[in-house]
DNA sequence: TGAATGATTTACT
DNA sequence: GTAAATCATTCAA
């Protein structure tokens, strides 16, 4: 699941302006079992309600005071898993999102990282729960990448032996990721087969 | 009612 | 490389 939303395309329509990006690193959580989740444990609490939704809509969260980070619901009602969208490549809008961001001198800067993109695309807290099939949030096809990476999530140290899972997919070609990965290795597969 | 903490980013040493 | 910023949510009392 996680490893299909990489190349989909990320559009936003808000005032006006249109911003848009290629998925290029995601990161998958998987419910009540996986202990970096926010979903841990089966609690359903105001903030992630949404997750026990219905897929296709938005989780979007406030954290460490001052940085947004988006999901993608991605299970069926009352099953709380959910795709963390953590990095894309500026496809359009890009001006906008350089204002938005504070005028970096390299494009790169934009979009690599979770509350990067949020600032870049303008998503905040009152964006969670939106339909990702319509506008003015939504999904669109696009290229997959031709070469995709698994590697172990970001960030998520304390989640004891759910930080070792290869739960993060990223496009090995993109130079938009929020941490270059690990390892040139080229092995992939043979671990988990948990989606 | 109060304290602790986090799916991060940025600046400074 | 280390530390601070900063607040909604969560856990304890």
């Amino acid at each position: 699941m996680a490893e299909a939303c990489l190349g989909k395309h990320l559009v936003f329509e808000d005032a006006g302006q249109v911003v848009a990006g290629r998925i290029v690193e995601a990161e998958a959580y998987l419910g009540p079992e996986d202990r970096a989740a926010h979903s841990f444990g089966g609690r359903r609490t105001d903030r992630n309600e949404v997750m026990y939704g219905p897929p296709g809509h938005a989780y979007v969260f406030f954290i460490y005071g001052m940085h947004f980070h988006m999901n993608l619901v991605t299970d069926a009602p009352g099953f709380p898993s959910a795709v963390l969208i953590r990095a894309v490549e500026p496809l359009l809008g890009e001006e906008v999102m350089r204002s938005r961001r504070g005028n970096p001198k390299k494009r790169v800067l934009l979009t690599n990282g979770p509350g990067k993109l949020c600032q870049a695309f303008g998503i905040h807290r009152d964006h969670g729960g939106y339909d990702l099939c319509q506008p003015p949030l939504y999904l669109a096809d696009g290229p997959a990448p031709q070469k995709i990476r698994r590697v172990p999530r970001i960030g998520v140290d304390y989640a004891g032996g759910w930080a070792k899972r290869l739960l993060r997919f990223v496009d090995a070609e993109s130079s938009f990721l929020s941490v270059p990965p690990p390892k040139p290795t080229r092995k992939r597969g043979a671990v988990a087969s948990v989606e």
